[in-house]
DNA sequence: GTCACTAAAGCAAAATATTTGCTTTTATTG
DNA sequence: CAATAAAAGCAAATATTTTGCTTTAGTGAC
């Protein structure tokens, strides 16, 4: 009862029927939304959204409840990642190539935006499904690593002294958090014996 | 321009007239929010808020621009840290003490629901500032076991092992962070040599 | 295929929230 | 104690969100 509608509103990645018109309409409303990004933030509203779907209003107030549950859902999609970390056979060299380009893309104007939107989010789900997607990522270095006998660490310590304080500077800092600070991180961890 | 009346919001904390109305209007906006917070989160509205301080919605948009915005200053006043973290001549206890104690605050709800209320704000100010809190209260105790002759990690690295690994856990993964879990990160730090 | 069934979309009216122009109040300054 | 200007009040104009009801279109049984 703390949720308005909470009893209607689904996830529209699990939804519930599939078929052909409820994926047509949510990849019409995703392609607005990424549309509207592009212009002036003020004008990315409900109403803007839906009239450049085709769509009314009230759908997606219904499926999604909020713009900001409906930005959270985009976020998500696009934080997805499309293609596993480079293998070059060093698994430190790929470990830390792949945290600087993560945290440039974190630190990025749009990257902050996907955080902020995914952070914004009634429902808190979206923001694990996010750490899990990262957790993903490095437990196929990792993998890679265990397979030619090698000793990683633990992909919570990996998150905990490399993910996290990424993320933090960049949400709470000025300074945010570029390569060179991410390849500083990778190296104070593993160069610690 | 990218930003609705950005230039007739101030930011309430330093108005440029601080004289006797503005900040009893502020206070009794303050309250009110906090009052409201008590009850359905649905109700948290500025015209709830309005009405509860007995002023009138405009005053708040005029301030403040958005809901967000005024929640998240009302969340950095309560961020504030109004003590200085215990003294008992050892700072790793101390610190120790400090951080689960930290966790467990913000890892409940209201301590959650300030996090998120900081982050959505539309400027990003705010979460810089309790960053800000947070090293602050750190260099307390750095300060004093320097004071000592010892030598505590930098507050960097401070943050980067405690702090961020705590929020980061809170704002992004189910399992959270209690104290134990934040005992675990002190001592991982400081049991390295 | 066609039918019944039901989830989801459309539509439009009602309810809320936000913005804005103008007036009034009240700190601040000289 | 004026003059000034910042901030609040008020109310009308917009914009948004919610809601009840109707229509459309996937799904599964026959």
């Amino acid at each position: 009862m703390d949720q308005k509608q909470s009893d209607t509103v689904r996830s529209p990645q699990a939804a519930p029927r599939p078929g052909g018109r409820a994926a047509r309409i949510q990849a019409a409303i995703f392609k607005a939304v990424e549309d509207l990004k592009q212009g002036d933030p003020a004008d990315l509203t409900v109403p803007a959204i839906a009239a450049r779907a085709g769509v009314t209003p009230s759908t997606i107030y219904r499926r999604w409840g909020s713009l900001a549950q409906l930005l959270s859902d985009v976020a998500v999609k696009r934080l997805r990642p499309d293609a596993e970390p480079d293998d070059s056979g060093d698994w430190r060299a790929d470990l830390k190539g792949w945290l600087e380009q993560y945290a440039e893309e974190m630190a990025s104007e749009p990257g902050r935006a996907m955080m902020r939107d995914v952070l914004s989010a009634d429902r808190a789900d979206n923001a694990c499904i996010c750490s899990a997607f990262t957790g993903q990522q490095l437990d196929i270095i990792r993998r890679r690593a265990l397979a030619r006998g090698e000793t990683p660490p633990d992909t919570a310590v990996l998150m905990d002294r490399l993910i996290a304080p990424v993320i933090y500077r960049i949400l709470f800092t000025r300074e945010g958090a570029d390569g060179d600070y991410a390849a500083g991180l990778v190296e104070r961890l593993l160069g610690e014996g």
